[in-house]
DNA sequence: TTCGTTTTTGCAATGTTATAACATCGCACC
DNA sequence: GGTGCGATGTTATAACATTGCAAAAACGAA
């Protein structure tokens, strides 16, 4: 079974846009009490645009685009919104911002970081989390939170590139 | 709250020195080729001092009141010695450095990072890490290293300290 | 010893990531 | 028309990390 999910294959259209999906979680949010601002929901399109991640100054050059006043702490704002709600998460290791695979389930995720193509995998299913849940618990450790992020090589990377650590993530 | 006091189950002596631990993984490095200059050896005795961890910039200070010329690559080059050397270990999500509590055991590590009071474990034992491996294992990924981060409420904020959330790492 | 090589260190500048602090705007509500 | 409040704008700075180059030390071989 491929429980994997590679962030990209929700279907997601590369080139951004999913007017329908934002409509979406915009209203999700309102149901929670918080709002998607244009701002806000600029940023989320551009992380789903971007499955690979941004760091947060790509993420604000990018923004600058189209609204040449942004700054770092229009950037920061909006993906601190956009984490609270469970619309991205933040891989710490590499100071990267990826939106939720799946959209906003708020279900604490398995990251995967391949230390060889770098590329960045979201599990979401299978057992992984809940053995290690499971055997935390029996240490008196309660796994508190989402966002758990584990070196592991993927599976197109075993046997094939070993040795060389090629580059990875161009967007 | 307490003071910071975690990794220390080692039974560290908290005021540093400890120079028979250090000449002996001095020649340990030797055996492998690398050398523990008095640099790196007095990096990772103030480490190992501050069973807590350290932040690279507070280690540099402590670095300076004995060699007032140190600078930042000073600092991050014995840091980067002492991961390689598997004496060390970097919690990513807080910039945080610390000894490693096996002294070089060079086995994979579970970080346990308490969100209550923010108090990092070391878990070397136990299944946790046995568990992740075969689950992840069982969906074609390969784990691959050390330092695992993860978010779990350590056994003495369970019960305790729930909604506050509160401060803590004084040193 | 002297030479050459490699490793380590000193040092200055810079790059990258993130937040503080404070001012302002816009809008709902009374 | 004030007031409260969330969001944003703006400036500055804090915190974290690296690059690049040159001087010095360490070390092995001639």
């Amino acid at each position: 079974m491929p429980a994997s999910l590679s962030l990209a294959e929700t279907g997601l259209c590369p080139s951004g846009a999913e007017p329908a999906l934002l409509d979406e979680l915009a209203l999700w949010c309102r149901e929670r009490g918080a709002s998607l601002t244009p701002i806000r929901r600029r940023a989320l399109a551009l992380l789903r645009a971007h499955p690979g991640g941004l760091k947060a100054y790509e993420l604000l050059a990018l923004m600058q685009a189209e609204q040449p006043n942004a700054s770092p702490p229009t950037v920061y704002r909006a993906l601190d919104f956009l984490i609270e709600q469970g619309l991205a998460h933040k891989i710490g290791r590499m100071n990267l911002f990826v939106a939720c695979a799946q959209a906003a389930h708020r279900q604490p995720s398995l990251f995967l970081i391949c230390p060889s193509c770098n590329r960045v995998t979201e599990l979401q299913q299978g057992g992984a989390l809940e053995a290690l849940a499971q055997a935390l618990a029996a240490e008196g450790h309660e796994l508190d939170q989402p966002e758990v992020e584990i070196s592991a090589i993927c599976p197109a990377c075993r046997g094939k590139c070993k040795g060389p650590a090629g580059p990875a993530r161009e967007d």
